[in-house]
DNA sequence: ACAAAAGTGTTTTTTATACACCCATGC
DNA sequence: GCATGGGTGTATAAAAAACACTTTTGT
């Protein structure tokens, strides 16, 4: 069968293929779990189009460069962070969404492909130059920004909080050594304080057993002193894909 | 705050600009409920590279055209069908996928977005002109595959199988009467006999109220008459985003 | 001693699971 | 009348949800 050719060309010539620069968007998450917050970084657009508008980290990728590092080295120029959790969300194309591409010249498209990562705010240090033109905007807050990146901050929300529930992404942002309120307290500025009470939370995590308790107390402050756990990837294994793992 | 400039723009020369072509690509399922198997679209490569290979069906975006527009379009050329889902998959993008590519010449970098779409096999028909070097393939006997295809596929069908879990596709697929064993063989098919049984899936689906029976009765050769029932959207919309509904 | 944070246990309610069984039709 | 598929009910096990209570620290 292999090795054969039939005739299923087109008979009438196909439209020309489109050019393409692609951008990548990302939708930095940050956790915020002293003050229960939720934050997401926005940078201040410095050229045209929509010039001193609020958008999303991006950039153009460059020759030789993968979509991943691309949206590695975004993330390098704005924040350092030793822990975080990076994934692709989504890809938009509509050849209607930069301004930059007039509707009937058929120039070069821009395509986006968009990320999302999640770092610890006590840990993620902003490293951008000026120091003006980039913040760290509560989820609430945040303004009208640039393109589509409204949408695209929204669908990495909804992916973010539905990660959590079944896939151990916390564990990539945290210490290596963490205590249960630690991850209790990351579990609740993300999804809301009603989403399960601390008792019942850690009664279920720890029946699972892929949180090996260290022994090790850590003391903050008043209060009894905690426990460290560490997250057992190996124990984790039979949960790959199971579904509400952590809910 | 807005209209301000910053001097952030990189002070040495970055690397320029890659160019791309993008491709899309269609993981088509299809659920044979009868013989209770679920099989892919594949196409025989008609060109270099991979000529005389297996591969799934796909195409390169033409000028004017939005991503998702030239993924129904290689639908349309396969098969036709009246109903169906689709849903963008992933994009992969590293510069060393397609052999087109020269590792160290800077040329046209290729890109593909994947998509999935699920049909029922009863009702797509193939369009393809031929008919040959095209072929419904049951999962299990899927052979080495162009590109990085067998990976898209791969990761096709853990989305599928998830999608099935909370979100109502099912729905998108079959007719708008059904009954609710053509629901329940439509779940099996896909995630296998043992995921629950009949009378359990049935009393979990009417308790939630999203179904409404019809009263209408379809008699399908021998055993006793079914009743038919329509998937109620407005009834649904309070489980959207909802983990586990259908399971 | 008492507030604050960590950790344990118990009770109630809800859901999942595994069946056994009745119903309506074609042949 | 019996095989075939459709549909209902029940008993048991397991898990989710709510909440009361104990333990260990800092001040």
């Amino acid at each position: 069968m292999p090795g054969r050719n039939a005739k299923n060309t087109d008979a009438v010539a196909p439209r020309a293929l489109a050019d393409f620069k692609v951008g990548v968007d990302n939708v930095i998450f940050s956790l915020d779990t002293d003050q229960n917050r939720l934050l997401v970084l926005l940078v201040m657009r410095q050229d045209e189009p929509y010039l001193g508008q609020w958008s999303l980290p991006g950039t153009l990728v460059r020759q030789g460069e993968s979509l991943e590092d691309a949206a590695y080295r975004v993330l390098a120029e704005k924040i350092r962070v030793k822990n975080l959790y990076l994934e692709q969300l989504y890809t938009f194309g509509g050849p209607e969404r930069d301004p930059r591409e007039s509707p009937d010249r058929f120039g070069v498209r821009y395509l986006s492909v968009s990320y999302f990562a999640l770092v610890r705010f006590v840990e993620a240090e902003l490293v951008a130059v000026g120091l003006t033109g980039i913040a760290w905007y509560p989820l609430k807050d945040v303004p009208k920004l640039a393109f589509d990146h409204n949408q695209i901050l929204e669908y990495g929300y909804r992916r973010l909080r539905n990660k959590l529930e079944y896939s151990p992404i916390a564990f990539e942002v945290l210490p290596e050594l963490f205590t249960l309120s630690d991850l209790y307290q990351l579990y609740t500025t993300v999804l809301g304080e009603n989403f399960s009470d601390y008792s019942n939370f850690r009664a279920r995590l720890l029946k699972l057993g892929f949180l090996s308790d260290t022994g090790i107390k850590a003391s903050r402050g008043a209060g009894r002193p905690a426990s460290l756990y560490r997250f057992d990837a190996e124990a984790f294994a039979p949960f790959k894909d199971k579904p509400l793992v952590f809910i």
